[in-house]
DNA sequence: GCGACAG
DNA sequence: ATCTTGTCGC
């Protein structure tokens, strides 16, 4: 199975996939000192299968900008709940093979195990890419938990069938939380203390705020989107 | 059957 | 995710 063969399935085989995928996760804690990470996402205008993605490298931990790549293709998966790997990891895959250099760990905007298989877009990645992997999501997918409390950096644990599979952490006060959970080959542990590590003043964790904007500043300039001022719908 | 539902 | 201005709270 590859990435590119991703648009042919049918989201009942994308599912058993993902039962495939599963039995490979490792979260054992990551030994190596981490001196580079990363930041993935995507962005693509309403209507549209042009998909752009985009990977920030940064040193670790004073999160310097180091170096980025970024590519355009298209996707015909559509985006269903606890698929969206599917619709996301191909372009994410050309950008990251286009990084001269790679980064000791990568956030992806979503869950890692926070699943209901376990295997939200940060799992999915790190398992294909062979790659240390954290998710960082806006929302939660799956997972029960208590709202932690309003100081920054107050956490509280996520579980889901009795176990713990991500943290829902207090990025910043008087915001709603970030949920965290490992990708692959990192320790839930250390994917909330890397995080923790790189909140900057905002809500989002530098990697994945700054690889947002370069997703966006990307599809602005494509000029994909310049006609829709005289579109008759929407 | 009903509610939930990453980006 | 994207579309979008103002506006309420700290």
């Amino acid at each position: 199975m590859q990435p590119s063969d991703y648009e042919s399935l049918t989201p009942t085989q994308a599912i058993a996939y993902q039962h495939e995928l599963r039995k490979l996760i490792n979260i054992t804690p990551l030994d190596k000192p981490i001196k580079v990470i990363a930041g993935a996402d995507i962005s693509f205008n309403k209507y549209s299968d042009i998909v752009y993605a985009g990977i920030v490298l940064f040193s670790y931990p004073d999160l310097k900008i180091i170096g980025q790549s970024t590519a355009i293709s298209k996707t015909t998966f559509p985006y269903i709940s606890g698929l969206l790997a599917f619709r996301e990891v191909p372009a994410l895959l050309d950008a990251w093979n286009k990084l001269s250099d790679k980064p000791d760990v990568l956030v992806l905007d979503g869950q890692g195990i926070a699943h209901k298989r376990r295997l939200g877009i940060a799992t999915h990645f790190g398992l294909i890419a062979h790659t240390p992997t954290i998710g960082s999501a806006k929302s939660r997918l799956t997972g029960k938990y208590e709202e932690p409390g309003d100081e920054q950096f107050a956490q509280s644990p996520m579980y889901d069938k009795g176990e713990l599979i991500g943290v829902a952490l207090r990025s910043k006060k008087k915001c709603n939380p970030i949920y965290i959970s490992p990708g692959n080959m990192v320790s839930m542990e250390q994917s909330v203390e890397i995080i923790k590590n790189c909140i900057r003043g905002y809500r989002i964790p530098e990697p994945t705020r700054q690889a947002h904007l370069l997703v966006n500043k990307i599809r602005i300039e494509s000029g994909e989107n310049n006609n829709m001022q005289f579109n008759l719908f929407d």
